[in-house]
DNA sequence: CTAATGTCTCTAGCAACTAGAGGTTCAAGA
DNA sequence: TCTTGAACCTCTAGTTGCTAGAGACATTAG
């Protein structure tokens, strides 16, 4: 049996990020002590490990979730539920490189140390001047 | 004189939203009507335009705060804050890429419509054979 | 047995809003 | 001038995914 230190220590999941978790009905201790305290077996260890890795490719809690509830053997849900994820996180990048690219314009709009407002400034201001809409 | 309505049609920051930016100290009207009711002059818009595009380009509010407290001829604090938020967006996208290239290893690795176990699945639930830590 | 560490519950806070309740004011048309 | 309907007001609470702190109790190593 592990306390929930022993399952922090294990998953890297902070305790009171668990004890979140159970109270959003994601994970449940096997018991308690006679002291109150919770203690898992090995599945919940394994429930947390699944959480932990699903948080870390940027599942949202909801996403995980589903997924728990799944049958192992209904692929097709599965696969759809990683390809949005995928569709999610290139959408992501693709916005996130537009910044970039507008980022990169408006820092070299200004060149000089000199007595004028800077454009940089100004840029952050206004889209007049902008590639295309953010 | 703007009401809040029309300063939100102007940039496209939502009612509710620049109410919260009043309530943060971002904004602020120019006075009240006699009912009670905010109207802003023509630098509270320009101000609002300002919040919209930091937004837009990914800013936090409180570097857009630290922004609209800077002399505009302040050259080095506001590239230092657009170098931050180009290292910011940059180390995002890096990081999603990783993810991206994780996502698509593990679409990859089922090939089957099988009894068997999804393995996107289990591959979901562990960080075993990934290719590394995210 | 004691001290240190771990755990308990509970509340509140973070960013950056959004939604809703319940009430008031404004502006335009009749 | 009156009326109607849209816009506005304040206030509270919810969102996501946690984190921090208070104050008390439990467990474990020496």
């Amino acid at each position: 049996m592990f306390s929930i230190g022993d399952l922090s220590r294990l998953t890297g999941v902070k305790v009171p990020t668990i004890r979140y978790y159970e109270q959003i009905g994601l994970v449940e201790p096997d018991g308690r002590t006679a002291g109150n305290q919770r203690r898992y077996g090995p599945e919940g260890l394994e429930r947390l490990t699944f959480i932990r890795h699903g948080r870390d490719l940027g599942l949202p809690l909801e996403r995980i979730r589903a997924l728990l509830a799944l049958d192992p053997k209904d692929h097709a849900s599965t696969h759809r539920i990683a390809e949005d994820q995928l569709d999610d996180v290139r959408d992501r990048i693709a916005r996130l490189k537009a910044l970039e690219r507008e980022l990169i314009r408006i820092s070299k709009s200004c060149t000089g140390e000199g007595e004028a407002e800077c454009s940089v400034l100004r840029a952050f201001g206004s889209h007049e001047d902008c590639a295309g809409p953010h």
